[in-house]
DNA sequence: GAGCGAACTTGATCCACGTCAAGAGGCGCA
DNA sequence: TGCGCCTCTTGACGTGGATCAAGTTCGCTC
């Protein structure tokens, strides 16, 4: 990539865009890109860090890992997004792992270029600053709902989401179920059978990775975690009687 | 308090290490102070930030609630710390409440004073910055551990952070345990059991709010979920058999 | 020093989710 | 057209920790 298409990234990136177009230009000349295989790791969880990185294209995920087989998505970064910032402007390392979920294009900005830059450009450490306390926030609001909030809710939460202002009443799941399952903390399994319980009381409909909204009002109180009361998707079906009990007509 | 006496307590804060001595006399004109009575509420959870908070004397808990009864504590704050440093920087509702553990004394550094030191003081501007990307890393260290750790590590955790650098033996809870399991993740009832278990294997001693480090050595082990094995305080003990199956010699 | 309330302990029971183990579709590739 | 290979589904079962409900213990006030 030329310094000039990186320029021209950079420039759209909410993070830089209080640089100057002669700082911007400097800065893109100190950068490099490069290229990953679907799947591949970009950083390690506990690795070091080049600097800002900024995803050009393709698509990223975040995670934090336990041992080789658990995995806790925290982000997904589309193109346009920057992560690692806080590890690049410490110096320490990586709390999380970043992989390529999709062949993609990234930008380093080298550590050293940030913090020259910060030095003498008042309005990209403000840029800086808004970045890191947005995530802050977000940070606290992903433990929140782990805290607090059932499987369910954080799905329906996340169905919702996916909805967002579009107001489509058809979303499509942006990845594999096993992905969103890590991402929403639970297994697949698990995602597996609140989809269909979702389903099998008429809030949604799911065909392969397409979901239908078919009762906003009750996906909303889904996600607030009213009306724990019998009928509701929160509360897992009844277990089927033991053998001698009466059952409910099939 | 007095202006002067203002600016010597945020010239011992790291996030004002950088600010000259010019400047901080400056600033410290534009704080003001608040006492606040043992459980009071500093900041609502949802509530309007007046800026950047000062801990002069006094302990502040930060945590999350959901509705009135449910809590998760984020972090204990000590005096000579900072916090609600990103809701204040973004002018948006804190996403924690804090409230006072015990009579506290707080240094409000307006948000208008903060953004204007940004603007012409790169120093403040990265102490800022680093102070919230430490944030970020903390956090995101909080929920690896209340993802894939057990309440029995996150207790052996705790405790080897107690002892931290210090090495002592014996350690003292600096709240009530029911804080400590809020902290924790867990209720405290299960707290009060774990600690038991702890204690029944030899592991640690606990007597009141005091606690005794027996063995170093299973504690890191029983941290890291090592040795999962019969025998391992990360195993509850045996259930009691039914009462026609033999038991063991008592 | 009796009476109270807060903080803690202990036991019994419950439940959301994880784990383990089979299937069941899709999809590319030869 | 058939063969793997994934991803997803489904069922049976186990379990960590929550919940509910009594007790204890201790410090405090009167």
């Amino acid at each position: 990539m030329s310094a000039h298409a990186i320029e021209a990234q950079l420039a759209r990136v909410p993070l830089f865009a209080g640089v100057s177009p002669r700082e911007l230009a400097a800065l893109s000349r100190r950068c490099n890109t490069t290229s990953y295989a679907r799947g591949s790791v970009i950083v390690a969880s506990g690795g070091a860090v080049p600097g800002v990185l900024v995803l050009a294209a393709g698509a990223v995920r975040l995670s934090l890992h336990d041992g080789a087989r658990e995995e806790r998505v925290l982000r997904l970064v589309a193109p346009g997004e920057t992560f690692c910032l806080a590890s690049a402007v410490l110096d320490r390392p990586s709390p999380y792992q970043a992989a390529a979920l999709v062949a993609s294009e990234l930008i380093v900005v080298p550590s050293s270029a940030v913090r020259a830059l910060l030095d003498h450009d008042a309005p990209f450490a403000r840029g800086l600053i808004e970045a890191l306390a947005l995530r802050e926030l977000e940070l606290c609001a992903e433990i929140h709902a782990a805290s607090f909030q059932s499987g369910a809710q954080r799905l329906a939460s996340y169905i919702e989401g996916l909805a967002g202002k579009s107001g489509a009443s058809i979303v499509r799941l942006p990845t594999s179920k096993t992905l969103i399952a890590a991402r929403l903390g639970m297994k697949k399994e698990t995602l597996s059978r609140l989809l269909k319980r979702f389903a099998g009381s008429g809030i949604i409909g799911v065909s392969r990775s397409e979901i239908a909204i078919l009762d906003r009002e009750r996906l909303a109180a889904a996600t607030r975690g009213a009306a724990r009361a019998r009928g509701s998707v929160l509360v897992a079906p009844r277990r089927r009687a033991g053998p001698l009990a009466q059952t409910p007509p099939a």
